[in-house]
DNA sequence: TCCATATTTCCACGATTATCGAATTATGGA
DNA sequence: TCCATAATTCGATAATCGTGGAAATATGGA
């Protein structure tokens, strides 16, 4: 992951609207929300979440999925994971250091084996 | 950890610039960097980079102390620890999920044993 | 086909951000 | 005290960002 992405990412994260946006897809796990859900749950007219769904699909931390009529997001653990990773690399030089943890959900163990 | 201080702590990381410091400090270690050391580094102009410390010791993720004639800036695990388990509180509701993990320096062990 | 629902795109506005040279402040040594 | 070094503050400028109503674009059901 390099340096211009993360970049983008944090950008996407820092932002009172899209901060709450991320972590409540973080805790809705994979099953993820609508967007008219997430417009209710926030309190945000539909053409500003709209425009902040944007944001951080396009940072790639969550990812959209059609379900009829509804656009359903979620959080992309993986790219969270990475993020993390990314922030905490070589800290304190490797001494006296525990790695960065991950989120484990089911799909990122399958992504893992295969 | 509230919401508003997260979103000025991912601000602070969310500039070319300042991320590079970051990690630069978070590599560095407990004993930090001087001020000058890191424009050299980094290659920025010291009127910037004096901008960039700002944001970042604003955001409470770095902190300073004096040396002499130089300022020692040095990265604050414990607000980087936070951050990260801020993101990541309460994953997937809780299901399948490993806990945030820490960088353990010598500083944050006494903290905590305190 | 026609309509209702779900969501996005467009647009214009005010507000915030990054940049860096010049001037200023703080510290230590001669 | 006087000077050199280390770093910050000031100020002006260009660029980017967040906002939300109105219009446009899917999708599914009657």
């Amino acid at each position: 992951m390099e340096s211009e992405h993360v970049v983008r990412a944090l950008a996407a994260l820092a932002q009172d609207h899209r901060l709450a946006l991320f972590r409540l897809l973080v805790q809705a796990g994979p099953d993820g929300l609508a967007a008219g859900a997430i417009a209710g749950a926030l309190g945000v007219p539909a053409s500003s979440l709209s425009f902040h769904l944007a944001q951080l699909s396009n940072a790639g931390l969550i990812v959209q999925r059609r379900d009829g009529r509804s656009l359903i997001y979620s959080a992309d653990y993986a790219a969270m994971n990475a993020l993390v990773g990314f922030l905490m690399a070589n800290c304190c030089g490797g001494a006296a250091c525990a790695p960065a943890a991950e989120c484990i959900t089911e799909t990122n163990r399958e992504r893992k084996s295969a």
